[in-house]
DNA sequence: TACATTTGTATCGCACACGATATAATCTTA
DNA sequence: TAAGATTATATCGTGTGCGATACAAATGTA
């Protein structure tokens, strides 16, 4: 029988797990993104224009669900590096259109082979393959779910 | 059979959605926790708190997969809001033992219901009971995997 | 018992996150 | 079309995370 305060329990909380395994999961990446002198949330934003090649600020925002507080320094930094641009709109000058420079566009051919290494990190004797799937299912929901909640 | 493609799938599928689940859930805890003047990682360290009483900075950093150098500085601003107390363990001078005040025992109280009301805002969404404690049990599983990967 | 090693915290610097606020450009509408 | 509202970025301040390093206390060992 549970008592009142077993809900304050750490391990019986979803949050702490989805917390220690995001972080978990950026730690992993870490040698691979050092390697190419990125971090990750940087490497999430090279992922959006290596598909896309230009996109806005805010577009970028919508994909990672960040905003321009965070974006701006973070998109400062990159362009220091010389991996992408920044150029004010023609059509409307308060957004900014960001792309990537050669250099940037070459390191996509370097991290092509991350998502690989990375998931092979996530292979356990524990888990089988349909339960990650599942799990990823579940996941996506929640997402959505929290997505919907947190802003209004 | 796994082509490039599933990888490259499941990595933006599972990675980032951990991320940004990680960011929502903190982003719903937040307007409870303004309530009692203390952020999600602060509520993560009384919960340990609460339920063991007394613990050193590297026996919180063992639960919370953190280390003193996040934890100190945290450790201070719960101390300077008279929440807890740091003391130099008589028996081994290099360890500091934390505690709860009377002031940090009283919103134990408080904290109580924030589970629940996280928890009801839920009711009727398209996760049942059964999915999501399936959910939890491979998220437990993927924590204590990567948690053995990343510290190798 | 000296001395090297390990352990537990602390400090430093950098890069996020994010609420709050500012600012300029664009859009709406009276 | 002038004035108010909205939109897109940027800035600021605070609080994490975390790799690297420092340092003193405790432990191990010759």
């Amino acid at each position: 029988m549970k008592n009142n305060f077993s809900v304050l329990y750490l391990e019986n909380q979803l949050c702490f797990p989805l917390y220690a395994a995001s972080r978990l999961t950026t730690k992993i990446y870490a040698p691979y993104l050092k390697a190419l002198d990125i971090t990750y949330p940087q490497y999430l934003v090279l992922l959006i224009l290596w598909q896309h090649q230009i996109q806005s600020v805010s577009e970028i925002g919508e994909q990672l669900l960040l905003e321009s507080n965070t974006l701006t320094p973070l998109l400062k930094r990159l362009e220091a590096k010389k991996i992408i641009v920044r150029k004010r709109s023609k059509t409307d000058e308060r957004t900014v259109m960001v792309s990537l420079t050669p250099s940037g566009e070459k390191m996509k051919e370097k991290a092509q082979t991350i998502p690989t290494q990375i998931m092979g990190s996530f292979q356990g004797e524990e888990i089988s393959e349909s339960e990650l799937l599942n799990f990823q299912k579940t996941l996506k929901k929640l997402v959505h779910i929290l997505g919907s909640k947190s802003n209004q």
